[in-house]
DNA sequence: CGCCAGGACATTT
DNA sequence: AAATGTCATGGC
């Protein structure tokens, strides 16, 4: 019996059919998803166009034996090319707590302020809540919208706001998608967002814009770069300077254009590898 | 009970 | 520019 994952990919649902490790169907009661055929779409979404080989720097594997006997695990992991404004706010609720409350509110944000859709799966109907609309984030009364984000008023009206920004044009994704935007530039263009700082941003930008050079430290990456590539910064608490040097760090050890993607794979096999985390 | 979770921000030294 | 407090809550 296969595996199977259904899920919302741009308000449409999609079934996915696990073949192979890293082989799926794709099966869906609509023809295209926004606009494009679903092979086309998944394509994309997958970032199925990037070669894992390309990743790591040449001579990584033998720098680092043991860590790529651990990481050729992952080498079927992929980064997605996500909705802009999906991104931003997921990764807005995503300040200093663990992965399971972050689901959650994703998850309550959805219910509350989405719109309901369904999809057919062995004869029965299964329930799914779109993403919230930028309108309709932009319009949420803040004392429910706390509710959806861990009873963080700050958090809501940061969202709150940052829904508006999106709605009136100030924070415009047709703009912060050039790809001859220095990436300090668009970090610091996300910044001015009240509620986003370095680590978000980066995310944002290697989420939600595409970036795979964008490489967000976090308290996971600050533990590997201490315990697997040895370095002296990660050991000390983390502050806006120490994050840019991390952040040059990185990008010796890994291909500074890649960085971000390569440093996803590391992520996910430092949390299940070593701190044995189950959570996605 | 204490500490850590995919941090940001204001305030104090 | 480094340190501390605040926001919040669930899991271990």
């Amino acid at each position: 019996m296969p595996d199977y994952f259904y899920s919302l990919v741009d308000s449409t649902p999609i079934l996915l059919k696990q073949l192979t490790v890293c082989s799926f169907e794709v099966i869906s009661e609509s023809e295209k998803i926004n606009g494009r055929s679903i092979s086309e779409y998944i394509r994309d979404y997958l970032t199925l166009d990037i070669d894992i080989n390309r990743l790591f720097p040449s001579g990584f594997s033998e720098h680092y034996p043991e860590l790529w006997k651990l990481l050729s695990g992952y080498f079927s992991l992929r980064i997605l090319r996500q909705d802009f404004f999906e991104t931003l706010i997921t990764f807005m609720c995503a300040q200093g707590i663990g992965m399971h409350l972050i689901r959650k509110q994703v998850t309550m944000l959805c219910h509350t302020f989405g719109e309901k859709r369904s999809i057919l799966f062995n004869g029965k109907s299964i329930t799914l809540y779109s993403f919230p609309t930028p309108l309709s984030l932009a319009e949420a009364d803040i004392v429910m919208l706390s509710r959806c984000t861990n009873n963080n008023r700050i958090r809501a009206t940061n969202i709150s706001r940052a829904a508006r920004s999106f709605m009136d044009g100030a924070l415009d994704p047709e703009l912060l998608r050039n790809p001859h935007l220095p990436l300090p530039e668009l970090r610091s263009m996300l910044c001015r967002n009240p509620g986003i700082g370095y680590k978000i941003a980066d995310c944002i930008a290697l989420f939600g814009l595409g970036r795979f050079d964008a490489f967000p430290v976090d308290t996971h990456v600050k533990q590997y770069l201490a315990y697997w590539f040895h370095s002296s910064n990660a050991l000390k608490p983390l502050s806006p300077v120490r994050y840019l040097e991390l952040d040059c760090e990185a990008r010796t050890i890994l291909n500074p254009d890649m960085a971000g993607y390569a440093g996803h794979l590391l992520f996910h096999c430092w949390r299940r590898e070593i701190k044995k985390l189950r959570t996605f």
